[in-house]
DNA sequence: AAAAGCGTTGTAAACGCTTACTTTTTGGAG
DNA sequence: CTCCAAAAAGTAAGCGTTTACAACGCTTTT
């Protein structure tokens, strides 16, 4: 039990009629008590406390040990309050439908997301602020509210791909700066960091093409309208007509990013009973995971008879078998990249430029038809590149 | 521009001495300018925007259209400084070292703690909270200060297992609400939520030992020291004691909960050249997929030559050949009641309990010698049932 | 017709901190 | 010693809300 509020030390009683106090128990101390126990005023307390201006260092220590007695933590709200500034960024991603389904949230697109909110997070701690995280639904229940109510609380805000249209972007980032993530192309309101999707699709095509010979091939998409999917599908469509070979309809099939999904589409592109084409590149590597389950169900070899490709290359699709050719590209990085460039903006160093692009790299393992390579997933953890960040 | 700040409409002009007024450009509108621009006080725009007391509809019409006109959104911050009020969760979990492996991030207990955060997220959206995520390394950075900051922040804090000791959580729930996930017990000082290990590994090893007739037993733990890994292997060996069975010290193999630590693992073991036990139950999924691949790479096969299962039932593992036989948990399940509990206090809505035990679930596949079930795991999904809570 | 009651609205004091501005100390130079 | 600039510390005004309390009609009661 002490005092607090804008008391002066009168001696203890509650006499005087000046300013005014009350008592106060188990309640968090306020710099008021720090101030008082110290015997210094709450600016000095303020001072000591962001070791700012002029304080003289036995001042300095009589307040730090006044805190530390009474285990002061400074109201991190009161600070954001009257400075104007709350070390917290908000990332905003898609949050899919909880209500009656609990798996819902357990496999759609799952990892990609979550390891870019990892990185994010890491790097945000990196540079002393937290991570606000706020899921928006298919349905935006509430509209961009929920959304606004943040611009108060955060000093920015990263915005996954998909979750608001152009125009809301740009009237968030007329409140708040915004950095977009992995979105198709350039965002003119706000800073876009995005993933080389078109460098990507492109090398896996020629490399199909040039050390395969595949002539015909497949594609399975991820969920409808991403922009990421489509800019996978458009690049690999470019480099195929480039490069001589085919593309059928039939053989484009549309999942969701899922496993499941690529299960079930290759399940309905089976069905079809239509010769195959020779290779099916998938939008993700989940997606490729469904794929080549259908494909050994239906007593088809991977890669012997279909070669199979992803997009991502998760840890586990390293144990699959046959190990599966992909593209790597780094989530975290992606996280990190964004984290950097917003705060960046906040620390009012201009930005180079306002779109990033990462980079990615082929990684060939067998489902693509190339020879084993080394035995042991474990092994390789050891030697993985990491991809250094280019811009443009 | 307008005016903002305790004015006091006068006409507009500001040759008045009264209070204090200021031109701003380009600032957030506050209450004061809704106030001002319906005509009223901010104490009217406040009980409109909270629609709490007793405000006249036709008043209440003209604020919310001043509100509208001016893009009116109220400073959540300035909001919480006054009511106490945050409307943000906290949710401190374990972020692995990020320096120099940007894998590190993508592989280690990735999958498990995602799931609770996301459904954490969505259970929090539910009661109108964010949540704020707050990572914490293994050589605690700057002790608990960067948690101890959030106290004035966060309205309240899940702590995922492990990242802090009892003492610790001792100290912070004095100053906040905090629920323990995970924890092996309970917890005198905070709210604990956990998934019944107990449960689980029991009927897991029942059924080993009843269907399968196994006799001797190999455990493959999680990362040294959790309490979760401890308490599946505690209680494992505790059923295979009752069931006449036996689990050699040279058996129970060391891993870290991911796929490259199980596969390390089992390598080390088949390179001590002794015979193998009949069967290797894994702390979890990762684990078990990388265990598997060690078994196939020495040339064994599973189920035929040695069984293995997992814990989680994470969705690629349902891919995998063969599919893995493991024990069900609801990560999403684990975030959500954690969510309810914490609100529930806030709420001051006396919990039952101070321990909430969420059920598990055997799922048997193929990886323990049973037969195979259905065809597609795509079809599995829709009839996947989700496992109701129970408490203690 | 004055008093009382009630529903509305206004006034102003917090909330806990930062910071511009002012006052007091400090310690050298003269 | 005195004076003065610089350094240190103090005062008080916000930051944008909420909310206790006061004030103001208006209707109802007597």
């Amino acid at each position: 039990m002490y005092f607090v509020s804008g008391y002066r030390d009168n001696g203890g009683l509650s006499l005087l009629g000046g300013t005014e106090r009350k008592y106060v128990v188990d309640s968090q101390p306020t710099i008021y008590d720090v101030a008082h126990r110290a015997g210094v005023s709450i600016a000095t307390v303020s001072r000591a406390l962001n070791s700012l201006s002029s304080v003289r260092p036995a001042t300095r220590d009589k307040v730090l040990a006044a805190m530390r007695e009474l285990e002061f933590v400074p109201n991190s709200v009161a600070r954001g309050l009257s400075s104007g500034k709350h070390w917290i960024l908000g990332l905003v991603f898609m949050q899919t439908a909880v209500d009656n389904n609990v798996l819902a949230v357990e496999e759609a697109s799952l990892l990609y997301t979550d390891i870019v909110i990892r990185g994010a997070e890491a790097r945000a701690a990196a540079h002393g602020y937290s991570l606000l995280l706020c899921g928006a639904g298919e349905n935006h229940p509430a509209g961009m509210t929920p959304l606004l109510n943040l611009t108060g609380t955060v000093d920015g805000l990263i915005v996954l791909d998909r979750v608001m249209t152009e125009d809301d972007v740009a009237d968030l980032s007329r409140r708040i700066p915004v950095v977009l993530l992995a979105g198709a192309g350039d965002s003119s309101s706000a800073i876009t960091v995005r993933v080389d999707n078109e460098q990507a699709m492109r090398s896996l095509a020629r490399h199909l093409i040039d050390v395969h010979q595949v002539k015909r091939m497949g594609f399975v998409s991820g969920h409808q309208g991403s922009p990421d999917s489509v800019a996978r599908e458009d690049s690999f469509k470019a480099t195929i007509a480039e490069g001589g070979a085919t593309l059928a309809d039939i053989d484009i099939l549309k999942s969701d990013w899922t496993s499941a999904g690529g299960e079930s589409a290759m399940r309905a592109r089976l069905a079809m009973g239509e010769p195959l084409p020779e290779v099916f590149a998938c939008a993700n590597d989940q997606t490729a995971v469904g794929v080549i389950y259908a494909l050994h169900a239906a007593g088809l070899r991977v890669p012997e008879d279909v070669l199979v490709t992803g997009f991502d290359d998760i840890t586990l699709t390293r144990y699959f078998k046959p190990p599966l050719t992909t593209i790597r590209q780094s989530g975290s990085l992606l996280g990190e990249v964004a984290v950097d460039a917003l705060v960046a903006t906040l620390d009012n160093s201009e930005l180079a430029q306002r779109t990033v692009v990462l980079p990615t790299e082929l990684v060939v393992r067998e489902s693509c038809g190339c020879a084993p390579e080394s035995e042991s997933p474990a092994e390789m953890f050891k030697m993985t590149s990491i991809p250094t960040m280019a811009v443009n």
